[in-house]
RNA sequence: CGGGGUGUAGCGCAGUUGGUAGCGCGCUUGGUUUGGGACCAAGAUGCCGCAGGUUCGAAUCCUGUCACUCCGACCA
């Protein structure tokens, strides 16, 4: 194609992917208009098209949620010391990143309030009172809110001190049903991952070192970026009845006895973006799975002055947009090499281009974001054949960018049986996923970490034998686990 | 919290030996354009991050501070 020019010039507006991916990550937050920096350190201003991913994220998860029987709720964004103090582990891992209101107006208050960095404690408040019969379990709340963690190091989406998230809190009679839960809500993630934002990802509990604090079992999706480190995409926790004992939740059960309810909490947050835009985007911009782009679609007008252009042009909109396809129209009087260069930027996942000599050819052009590739589509009479083949590109760009990520992930990710072979997968082929067996011992994994750089990331369902030796100390293997560095 | 880098117009940057601030993009108006970031003309826009200090005079020198950013340790 003799389009090396432009090219070049989008080149230059964002810093190569492969030259400096963390520079090429903010560049790309900044130019696709997602977020920018405030005056609070950390916090950042999701803008209206970052702003607007989410909401989409939310509105499939949501109805996930609904549809596997969950209501939302509202918890308040304060917490007494005293309620987050109740239950040991889970203060002493939340402690040092909680923010603190000491005053009202110019009055202490008596009893400092913490900002929520998550709301177990408050949930587990609330189920006190409301919890007394086992007919009233289980218990399948919902908040989406935002929390305040203070982090040392901020990134946008990846790491910011306030980010949105949902936390769903639920009381089960047993703990079958918990854990029954637990798992249920991790799949509910991962399928949300791979369908929805089409990036792969391993499921698999934590080891035990990296629970959530007063966890029982924490599980996690893990989803490789495109630079080959592993980010976190969602976690599910199972804690058994710990924090029901703490806060004295109890039940009657159907043969009179006191009972203490089974707990689980999962969550995913705006981190999601941060996922997306290092899983799809490329040197020239985001690109967006299409169940979650605010633009599915955008149609720009070639030489939009001649008769009959604007005209189709909005035709075509209207055949779209009748059909639930979020659609922008471009009119504005910007040159059309540059709306094809802001929209890439934007990663809408497929352009319509329609000029004179389309119209004149009965035609327009397709061009899929992911690879920018041109075809032409015919224009029926009803649009029919056309909003066809329009759906039919929004899927070829979401199953395409879902095997390129796989693929990348295919590439990096390394089955090694020794350090040294840790140590030289990463040195020749890059950062990416260790596949390698361990023994369940916090000081292999600390070990291992500290000699290649990789930590545990989780412990996958599908489990395979690669030897019968830990990795790190030769002993016994109990496990294959995913090892990798970390978002 | 340790180590590096950067703070000057909306954005990206220049600003030498201290002498009172400039370039590109963007923005506004008018016109010509439109198949890969168009062109011409005329405009508008500055608490030089903030606070002290040195000096007749500070964007420039000194001290402090804050923010952003990258690399580590900790974390969704």
């Amino acid at each position: 194609m003799s389009n090396t020019s432009g090219d070049k010039k989008l080149v230059e507006k964002i810093t190569s992917r492969d030259t400096d991916f963390a520079q090429w990550y903010t560049d790309i937050v900044k130019n696709a208009d997602l977020a920018d920096y405030s005056s609070v350190k950390g916090c950042m201003i999701i803008r209206p098209y970052g702003y607007a991913i989410w909401e989409n994220i939310q509105k499939i998860m949501d109805a996930r949620f609904k549809e596997t029987g969950h209501e939302n709720v509202y918890m308040p964004m304060f917490i007494p010391e005293g309620l987050l103090n109740k239950e040991k582990e889970h203060v002493e891992g939340f402690a040092p990143e909680v923010a603190w209101v000491t005053h009202g107006g110019s009055e202490e208050l008596t009893e400092r309030l913490c900002v929520r960095p998550t709301s177990e404690t408050l949930f587990c408040e609330h189920y006190a009172k409301i919890i007394n019969s086992y007919r009233d379990l289980p218990k399948l709340y919902n908040q989406w809110c935002s929390v305040v963690r203070w982090e040392k190091t901020t990134r946008p989406f990846l790491r910011t001190r306030e980010f949105l998230w949902q936390e769903g809190h639920t009381m089960h009679a047993t703990a079958e049903e918990a854990v029954e839960e637990t798992l249920r809500m991790l799949d509910v993630y991962a399928d949300f991952c791979e369908k929805d934002l089409a990036m792969p990802v391993i499921k698999g509990p934590k080891t035990p070192s990296d629970k959530f604090a007063g966890a029982v079992d924490t599980y996690a999706i893990e989803a490789l970026m495109h630079d080959g480190k592993a980010l976190q995409a969602g976690t599910s926790h199972y804690f058994g009845d710990g924090f029901a004992r703490a806060f004295g939740i109890t039940y009657k059960s159907k043969d009179n006895k006191d009972e203490y309810p089974h707990q689980t909490s999962w969550g995913t947050t705006t981190r999601l973006i941060g996922a997306i835009i290092m899983t799809h985007g490329d040197d020239n911009g985001l690109v967006l799975p299409p169940a979650v782009a605010p633009i599915q679609v955008v149609i720009v007008p070639v030489a939009q002055h001649k008769p009959g252009v604007l005209e189709k042009a909005h035709e075509l909109y209207d055949k779209l947009a009748a059909n639930g396809i979020r659609t922008k129209l471009d009119d504005s009087d910007n040159s059309p090499g540059w709306k094809f260069a802001e929209y890439e930027m934007k990663g809408v996942p497929v352009r319509i281009e329609i000029g004179p000599k389309d119209i004149e050819n009965g035609q327009c052009v397709a061009v899929t974001r992911h690879n920018r590739e041109k075809t032409f589509i015919a224009l029926d009479d009803m649009l029919e054949g056309f909003k066809t083949a329009v759906q039919e590109k929004l899927e070829e760009v979401r199953s395409a960018i879902y095997e390129i990520a796989l693929e990348n992930r295919r590439k990096h990710t390394y089955n090694c049986t020794t350090i040294d072979e840790i140590n030289s997968a990463l040195k020749e082929k890059g950062d990416g996923f260790v596949r390698a067996m361990w023994c369940g011992s916090e000081e292999c994994e600390d070990k291992v970490k500290e000699l290649t750089g990789v930590g545990t990331r989780c412990i996958p369902f599908e489990q395979e034998k690669l030897s019968d030796k830990c990795v790190c100390c030769g002993r016994p293997a109990k496990k294959l686990v995913y090892w990798g560095k970390a978002y």
